[in-house]
DNA sequence: GAAACCCTCG
DNA sequence: CGAGGGTTTC
């Protein structure tokens, strides 16, 4: 079973791009984020046409979410139970061949002074609350998508210029510790201990022709799934593309 | 001698076009009209290159003429001496091998009750004056650009839709028949009597493709020049270009 | 640097 | 509709 993970920035742009990647990889679920587009511009005619189905969470211009897949997707939930009202859309969740898949675009925080840094705080403590949640139901469980958290400083390619910085504070360090305290666990950090591996450059300065980047977007595997992963591969290719997100998609392959 | 006039709207995006335009029609003069870019924007040397000069009156975003020519432009102006504190970049005017050529954006106007209109109409009032100052000087003259009229019902697709509307008005004719009185000749309808004739095509609605447009671009020609015109053709299969200008370029030809 | 918004203009 | 400008977000 292989499940990736996407931040696309914009499926408008990308959608070519995520067909072409579909197409080729084959996963049996591909996660989305930042769609960028409303809930009703989702392009499921195209997908259904190559044999796709999908569920998403949209908002105009921001956020949105999606999980696509060729199996079935039960038991679908949107948001954060533990946050009713936040109209953001950054999670969606289903259940996928047995695994439950909750897909995330968490808060990016800008910066450790910014307000949105406080709701990049409160946001982590309910994703926590919940995931901790649905282990209790689902044995099976992989946690992916975009944290905008490096977990650590072999995660970031200069770490001192990144010391303390958004994304790389200890702070957040610690959120992403927290989850990972429920009985997840990095896969891709599993599956190599050692090297650099990013998944983000920022399109200023050529930081992806130049190998800088940052590894913020993470597959997190429950206990009992953990010994059945084989691989975790970063995508770096599709940066190369003619229009390219940000962001590359990562997958992770599994023995069921 | 060939002498031609193209509406580019925003000569950025129309480079290209520009380029293998000069390249597959060989004009001795290249005017157009809404550059939309900055004095120290305009390609120069681009065009060097492909061993064409030029001239150019450029300014941010909004309007912008220049003259393009393999031969040598002499007496360059800018600008209309009746309007000296206008900072709208419409009008630039230079001698080539001994023909005068004043190369006008002319003010669209918007609506006959618009205070756009009211500029318009002084706007014409200064041309004419300056016009008849040139005639008085060079006898081979040549004056072309957009108008932003249509001088007959012919020039016009729905002549009862446009009906003493915005670029159709009496008033508006009456300029144009104003600048002809000064001893110039529409250039088109001297070589193609009858006929309809379009140069603009609203991009909205897919006006091009249902061949519904204007004729507001146009050559008009000196008395002492007039009987030397060959021909005047509408390159419209520009407007099938890729990113297309809702204008298409116009040329005379002269047996000089 | 790239995307999406809303604005003005033609 | 298509262009440019200014703004916000990441």
């Amino acid at each position: 079973m292989k499940i990736a993970t996407w931040n696309v920035n914009s499926l408008n742009v990308r959608q070519p791009q995520v067909m072409e990647w579909l197409m080729n990889e084959q996963p049996d679920v591909l996660a989305l984020q930042e769609l960028k587009l409303e809930q009703d511009k989702f392009p499921l005619a195209a997908l259904q046409m190559m044999g796709w189905n999908a569920v998403w969470s949209g908002q105009k211009t921001y956020n949105g979410v999606a999980l696509i897949s060729r199996h079935e997707l039960t038991d679908v939930q949107t948001g954060l139970p533990q946050m009713p009202n936040d109209p953001q859309r950054r999670v969606i969740v289903a259940t996928v061949n047995g695994v439950r898949v909750i897909n995330v675009y968490c808060v990016n925080g800008e910066a450790l002074d910014s307000p949105k840094f406080a709701y990049k705080r409160e946001w982590f403590a309910a994703l926590t609350h919940f995931v901790r949640d649905e282990l209790a139901r689902y044995a099976d469980l992989v946690l992916l998508g975009d944290f905008n958290i490096a977990p650590t400083d072999e995660d970031v390619y200069d770490p001192k210029k990144w010391h303390e910085q958004i994304h790389c504070s200890s702070e957040e360090r610690s959120w992403f510790k927290n989850l990972l305290d429920l009985g997840l666990t990095d896969g891709l950090r599993h599956a190599n201990p050692i090297g650099k591996f990013y998944t983000w450059w920022d399109y200023r300065g050529a930081m992806f022709e130049k190998g800088l980047g940052l590894r913020i977007d993470h597959i997190l595997v429950s206990d009992n799934l953990i010994d059945k992963l084989q691989q975790v591969v970063v995508d770096t290719h599709t940066r190369a593309n003619e229009r390219p997100s940000d962001h590359a998609p990562v997958h992770a392959d599994f023995q069921i």
